[in-house]
DNA sequence: TTCTGTATATCAATCGTTTATCATTTTAAG
DNA sequence: CTTAAAATGATAAACGATTGATATACAGAA
C-alpha cells in the first residue's frame, strides 16, 4: 500500500542503502544518485515512515508539551507559539493537559516516555520531582522551579511585581491588592511576583493586602466572588494587581457592577498580555510575558539537551508594561 | 537502560510470547503468569514501548488534531475537549496548527500519515479533498464539508442563525446585521448562520445586512476598525449578530466608544459561548455549541471507524441560545 | 486409556527503518 | 597507468514489539 524505502530503491535502481543514506545525508553520494532517489519517492509519493525511524533512532521528533489547562488563554498563547517554534525546528507536539491533576501528569510523563519523545517541555506543573529521575529525556520547564530538570525558562516574575508596584503608586493608588498567588504547597516562580509587589509597597509606605486563590478557581476562572468580596470588604482599596489577566477582566466586572469607575476610582494591571488584555472595556494594563521567546528558548534548548549539548541551567526573560486604560 | 519485553518476561521466567499474549490479553493465560509478569513489570519499572507497538500494528494511538488557530477561544476550547475526549480513550493528540496555510495544512496531513496517527480530526481547515483520498486513514471533520472525509461533525448553524435573528427581532431590532462570514472560495457550514438569519429577517420584514469578513481579521483577531466602520456608516443599526464571541466582544468596546448603550441602544448576540462571553462588560448573549458533545462524538467516530467500523457520516449537534446582558 | 481444553515454550517472521561491514566499481588525480 | 578517493552494493543485524505455527506439558472428562 504505502511506499517503502524498498520500493523507491527498487523504482531508482539502487539499494536501500545508498537510499536511506541520501535521507538522512551520510557517506558519499553523487547528484545523479540524489536526483534518481528524488524522482522516484516523488513518483511513488513516498514518505519515510516516522515510527520505524524513531523506533531505530530511540527517539521521535515528537516533544511532549504538558499544560495544566489549555482553555486558560495564557496556556493557549503558550501551546500556539510552542507548536510555532516546534514546527520551524521539525519538531511534533504531543499536547497532554494534566489538568492539575498528579496522577495525570505522571501519566503523561510515562506516556512520553513510552512514545520516546525527544524531550519534554513542561508547564507549571506541580508533582515532585521524583517521576523525572529515572527518565533520561531532556525536560525543559517553564514558571516552575525543578532541581532535577535539565532547564528551566521563566519570565521575571520578580522585576514584573515590582513594575506593576511602582506604576499603581505613581499612579496615586495608596491601598494596594495582590491577588492570584495559587495556595499550594509547591513554591513557584510566580510567587516572585507577589514579592516585588510587596517589597515596592513596603518600601514607599503604601499599604498591601495580599489575596491567594484556590487552584479550583484556576481550573474554572472564576474569581468574580471572591473579587466582590475584596471589594466590599476593603472598600478603601484604590488599586489592584492580578496574576493573569483574566483574574483582571473579572475584576473589571466587578467593579462595573458595584459602580466603581475604572481607571477613575480604582486601577488595574494585569499579567501575561494575552488576547483578552486588549477586548475588556477599558482595555486593561497589563505586564507582557514575551511568550514567543520563552516557547523559542524552550524548544531551543530541548532540542540542543536532546543532541547531547550543554544547556543553560536557568533563562530568565523580561516583562514589559503595557499601558492600556485601566491606570 | 528501559527494560523491554524481553527483560520482562527473563524476569517472569516466561517467554516474550507470553508476556505479550498478556500485554494484550490475548489466548489462554494463567493467573500465576499473570501475577508473575506483573511483579516484574512493577519490579523493572517496564512501559512497552509504543513506538515498537505502532510499527509492528501499523497505526499508533495517536490522533493527529489540525486546527488553523490556537490562541482563538473556540479553537483553545476545541482542543481542550477533544483532547480530553481522546484521553478518556486511551489516545494521544498530535497538535498541528495549519495558522490557515493551505501548505502547512498538506504538509501536517502527510506528517500524521508518516506518523501513523490512528486518525485524524479536521477542524474547518480549507485545503481541497485531494489530498485526503491517497490516505486510508479515518478522516473526521468539524465544522468542515468534505466530500471524501469518513465522518463530519457539525453543530446546527443554520438553526443558530434563526434563533438569533428572532431574538433579536423580538428584543425589538428592525435594523439587522450580520458579521462574520469568511471571505472564501469555499463553502463551510458556519456560512448557514447567515442563511438561516436572513430568511428570519426576510420573513419578519427586517432590514439585514451581511458583512463578511477576511481571513487575516481570523487570524489576528481584529474587527474594531471593521464594526466601526460599520456603526457609522448604518447608523441605524440597532442589532448585531456576529459569528464568534470575539467579534461580539469587539463590537462591544466599540459600542462603547461611540456612546452606543448595550443592550439600550443596540442588542449584540454572539456565538460559540466560549469563556470570552461571561468575561466582558456586559457579559455576551450567545449561541452556546455543545463543545463537549462535537468533540466527544469526533473522537468517538475516529474510534469506530479506526477498528473498521461503519459510521454516521454526518452529525449535526443542537445549539442553544444563552442569554446574558446583551440583549 | 484417549480425548479435549488449558497453559506455556520455542522459533521465526514481520513492521520499515538505520547502520556497520566488507566488497566492489567508478572517477579523477598524479 | 597507478592509485587513492568517491560512490555504491550486498548482507545482515539491530530497534522492541506482535503473531502464527508447532510442540509439549498437564489437567479432567469420556
Amino acid at each position: 500500500m504505502m511506499a517503502t524505502i524498498k520500493d523507491v530503491a527498487k523504482e531508482a535502481g539502487l539499494t536501500v542503502t545508498t537510499v536511506s543514506r541520501i535521507l538522512n545525508n551520510r557517506g558519499y553520494i553523487s547528484d545523479s544518485a540524489r536526483q534518481k532517489v528524488a524522482d522516484a519517492m516523488k513518483k511513488l509519493n513516498y514518505r519515510p515512515n516516522e515510527v520505524a525511524r524513531s523506533l531505530q533512532n530511540r527517539s521521535s521528533n515528537i516533544i511532549g508539551l504538558i499544560v495544566p489547562h489549555i482553555r486558560h488563554p495564557y496556556f493557549a498563547e503558550a501551546i500556539s507559539n510552542v507548536e510555532n517554534e516546534a514546527y520551524k525546528k521539525g519538531y511534533k507536539i504531543l499536547l497532554c493537559n494534566s489538568q492539575c491533576m498528579d496522577e495525570r501528569e505522571r501519566e503523561y510523563i510515562e506516556i512520553c516516555s513510552s512514545n520516546r519523545v525527544a524531550g519534554i517541555i513542561l508547564f507549571s506543573g506541580q508533582i515532585a520531582v521524583d517521576a523525572f529521575v529515572k527518565l533520561d529525556v531532556p525536560v525543559i520547564t517553564i514558571e516552575r522551579f525543578l532541581d532535577n530538570g535539565t532547564a528551566s525558562v521563566e519570565c521575571d516574575n520578580y522585576e514584573g511585581g515590582k513594575i506593576a508596584a511602582r506604576k499603581l503608586i505613581a499612579c496615586g493608588c495608596r491601598h494596594l491588592v495582590h491577588v492570584g498567588s495559587v495556595n499550594r504547597n509547591l513554591p513557584m516562580p510566580a510567587d516572585l511576583r507577589s514579592r516585588g509587589f510587596q517589597e515596592i509597597c513596603d518600601q514607599e509606605g503604601v499599604s498591601f493586602l495580599e489575596m491567594v486563590t484556590e487552584e479550583d478557581q484556576f481550573n474554572s476562572m472564576n474569581y468574580a466572588k471572591m473579587l466582590e468580596g475584596i471589594l466590599t470588604d476593603y472598600p478603601e482599596t484604590d488599586g489592584i494587581f492580578t496574576n493573569n489577566d483574566i483574574i483582571a477582566a473579572q475584576a473589571l466586572q466587578v467593579c462595573h457592577r458595584l459602580g466603581m469607575s475604572v481607571p477613575g476610582r480604582l486601577k488595574i494591571i494585569g499579567f501575561d498580555d494575552v488576547s483578552i488584555a486588549s477586548l475588556t472595556t477599558p482595555m486593561l494594563t497589563t505586564l507582557h510575558q514575551p511568550m514567543k521567546e520563552i516557547a523559542e528558548t524552550a524548544v531551543d534548548l530541548l532540542d540542543r539537551a536532546s543532541k547531547g549539548k550543554l544547556v543553560a541551567r536557568r533563562t530568565v526573560l523580561p516583562v514589559t508594561l503595557i499601558e492600556r486604560e485601566t491606570t
